[in-house]
RNA sequence: GCCCUGAUAGUGUAGUUGGUUUAUCAUACGGCCCUGUCGAGGCCGUGACCCGGGUUCGAAUCCCGGUCAGGGCGCCA
C-alpha cells in the first residue's frame, strides 16, 4: 500500500516485530491515553486498527488536554514490547512507536456518548458510533457483497446500467415521493418505487442482461427489517430466460457470496428447496417461512424459494383485482384462458427467495405481449386516466419485446438476513428513523425562504 | 390513521404504591497524585427529573394533553 507521507508512512493496523527500528509516521484518532506520571500512552486509531504510542517526559507537556478522539499525527521509532506487555488480540500488540513528535491535528470536545448510548443517541451522532470497530466491520461487509456481486454479474456477461432517479408518478403500489418542477410548475417528478419499468425497457432496447444497485423510495412506515423512505436493492433483469435460469442463477450468486464473504455461516439446504405458494399458507401459514430448525445458531442461513404464487390477491368487493407482486407479472400460460373465467384461480411465474423467514427479493417473468397487459390493467380496474400513465409502456411493447424476466433481492436486508442484526439500521451508514426523520441531519426539513418562489406550490402545515 | 412501551446530569442508569431525596451508581468532564500503562489506578470537585396543564399542604413519582424515540397493525404494485 502507498500512501502519502505528509500525514504517515504507515497505518495503525500495520505494524509488528519485522518494523522494529524503523522510524514511522502515523496518522488517527486516539482510542486511549493515559498519563502516569511522566510518562504516557496513547492509542492512535484508524479503520486499521491501533497502535500504542509511548510519551517519554521529554514530551509529557505536550499532550496535557488531550482526550479520546483528538486527531494526532505521531512520528516516532518502532520499539518491540517486553515479553510480559504483549498483547495478542490486536495486530500491532507486539511493538509499540516511541513518539519524538505529536502534532496536534485537530482537538475535540469530549463526545457526546459512549459505548453505552442507545440507539436514539447513537443515529443523532452516527458519524461518531461509525467509528466503532463492529460498525466499521459492517460496512466493510456490505462493501465487499456489493462488488461481489457486481464482478459475479459481469463476469456473467450483465451491464450495470444506472436509471433515472426522477422520473414519473405510477399508480398503484407504495405512495409515492412527489418533486415539484420548477420549469413545469403544477407537475411533478416521482422517484422510483424501483426502476421496474426502465428495466423493461432496457430489455426492449435489447440489453438482455442487465442490473443496478438500485436505490428505490417508497413513502410507507418502517418495520425493524424495513428502512423507510429509501433502501438499495439488487436490481437485475434477463431476456429470452425462463423462470428456472433466474433461479438458478440468484442461486449460484447467493451461494458463492456467501462462502467467499461469510465464510462462516452455513447454507442449511443447496439448492434451495422450493415451496409452492399454496403450500407454504398451508404448512407454515406464510408465505415467508423460517425454516431453521434451531433459530439459536446464528450461523445457520435456510434459503428458500417461494413460487407458484397466484397472480392477484383475492377479490376486491368493487369487483377489481389487486396483483400480488405487481401488474407486470406473467401468468402460466396454462393458466391464461382462466383470465376471463376466474382470475383469482390464475397461477403466475412469480418467485420470492426467502432467508430465515425475511422475503430477501422477489421478482417474476414479465409480461411481453401488450394485449395481456391490457387485460391486466382491465382487471385491476384502471380508469383510462390510469391507462394514460403507461400508456408508453403499451406502446413499446408494440415496437418488438422479448420474453424477459428478473429479481430484485434488497442489498439492506439481504445482509441484515446474513449477518443476523435485530435491526436493518445496523447495515446502513446513515439509516432513517421509524419516522423516516433523518434525526442526524434533521431532514426533512422546512424550506428556505425562497426556495418555493419559483415553484408556485404553497404550504399546508399539517395541524 | 390505530395499539403497546419508554423519556432522570454530556452518556448510561437507580429511585416511580406522593413525604429523611440535599435524587443513586458508573462513565465522561475539571483539579491534584502517580515512570510501564493498555477498560490504568488513587483522592477531590462540577453536573439531571422531556414540555404544558391539573390534583395535593407537598409531584421525578398520580391524572390529562403534547413532543420525541422503539416495536407492532394498517400500508409496503
Amino acid at each position: 500500500m502507498k500512501l502519502d507521507e505528509k500525514f504517515r508512512t504507515h497505518t495503525c493496523g500495520e505494524l509488528n516485530k519485522k518494523y522494529v527500528g524503523k522510524k514511522v509516521k502515523l496518522s488517527g484518532w486516539i482510542d486511549s491515553i493515559r498519563q502516569q506520571g511522566k510518562i504516557g500512552f496513547i492509542n492512535l486509531r484508524d479503520r486499521y486498527g491501533i497502535t500504542q504510542c509511548f510519551v517519554g517526559k521529554e514530551l509529557i507537556e505536550k499532550i496535557q488536554g488531550l482526550r479520546k478522539d483528538c486527531v494526532l499525527q505521531i512520528t516516532g521509532k518502532v520499539n518491540a514490547r517486553p515479553k510480559n506487555q504483549i498483547k495478542k488480540e490486536i495486530s500491532t500488540g507486539d511493538i509499540e512507536v516511541k513518539a519524538d513528535n505529536i502534532n496536534v491535528l485537530t482537538m475535540a470536545d469530549p463526545l457526546p456518548l459512549d459505548d453505552n448510548a442507545t440507539e436514539d443517541t447513537r443515529l443523532k451522532y452516527r458519524y461518531i458510533d461509525l467509528r466503532k470497530k463492529e460498525l466499521q466491520e459492517m460496512l466493510k461487509k456490505r462493501h465487499e457483497a456489493v462488488l461481489f456481486m457486481r464482478n459475479f454479474l459481469d463476469k456473467k456477461g450483465f451491464y450495470e446500467i444506472t436509471t433515472p432517479v426522477l422520473t414519473k408518478s405510477s399508480p398503484e403500489g407504495a405512495r409515492d415521493f412527489l418533486v415539484p418542477s420548477r420549469l413545469h410548475p403544477g407537475k411533478f417528478y416521482a422517484l422510483p418505487q424501483s426502476p421496474q419499468q426502465y428495466k423493461q425497457l432496457l430489455m426492449l432496447a435489447g440489453f438482455d442482461k442487465y442490473f443496478q444497485i438500485a436505490p428505490c423510495f417508497r413513502d410507507e412506515d418502517a418495520r425493524a427489517d424495513r428502512s423507510p423512505g429509501e433502501f438499495y436493492q439488487l436490481d437485475l433483469e434477463m431476456s429470452f430466460v425462463t423462470q428456472e435460469e433466474i433461479l438458478n442463477l440468484t442461486e449460484e450468486l447467493f451461494i458463492k457470496l456467501i462462502e467467499r464473504i461469510f465464510p462462516e455461516k452455513k447454507i442449511t439446504k443447496k439448492p434451495f428447496p422450493r415451496i409452492t405458494y399454496e403450500e407454504a399458507m398451508k404448512k407454515y401459514k406464510t408465505d415467508k417461512p423460517d425454516l431453521r430448525k434451531n433459530k439459536k445458531d446464528k450461523n445457520e442461513l435456510a434459503f428458500a424459494w417461494i413460487i407458484d404464487f397466484p397472480l392477484f390477491e383475492p377479490e376486491l368487493e368493487n369487483g377489481n383485482y389487486a396483483p400480488m407482486h405487481h401488474m407486470f407479472t406473467m401468468p402460466k400460460e396454462n393458466d391464461l384462458p382462466l383470465l376471463d373465467k376466474d382470475p383469482s384461480k390464475v397461477k403466475s411465474y412469480q418467485h420470492d427467495l426467502v432467508l430465515n423467514g425475511i422475503e430477501i427479493g422477489g421478482g417474476s417473468i414479465r409480461i411481453h405481449d401488450p394485449r395481456i397487459q391490457e387485460k391486466i390493467f382491465d382487471l385491476i380496474g384502471f380508469s383510462k386516466e390510469h391507462k394514460k400513465y403507461f400508456k408508453h409502456m403499451l406502446e413499446a411493447f408494440r415496437y418488438g419485446a422479448p420474453p424477459h424476466g428478473g429479481i430484485a433481492p434488497g442489498i439492506d436486508r439481504t445482509l441484515m438476513a446474513i449477518i443476523g442484526t435485530k435491526s436493518i439500521r445496523e447495515i446502513i451508514a446513515f439509516p432513517k428513523n421509524k419516522e423516516a426523520r433523518d434525526v442526524m441531519m434533521d431532514a426533512p426539513s422546512e424550506v428556505l425562504p425562497g426556495q418555493l418562489d419559483d415553484l408556485h406550490i404553497s404550504l399546508k402545515k399539517k395541524k
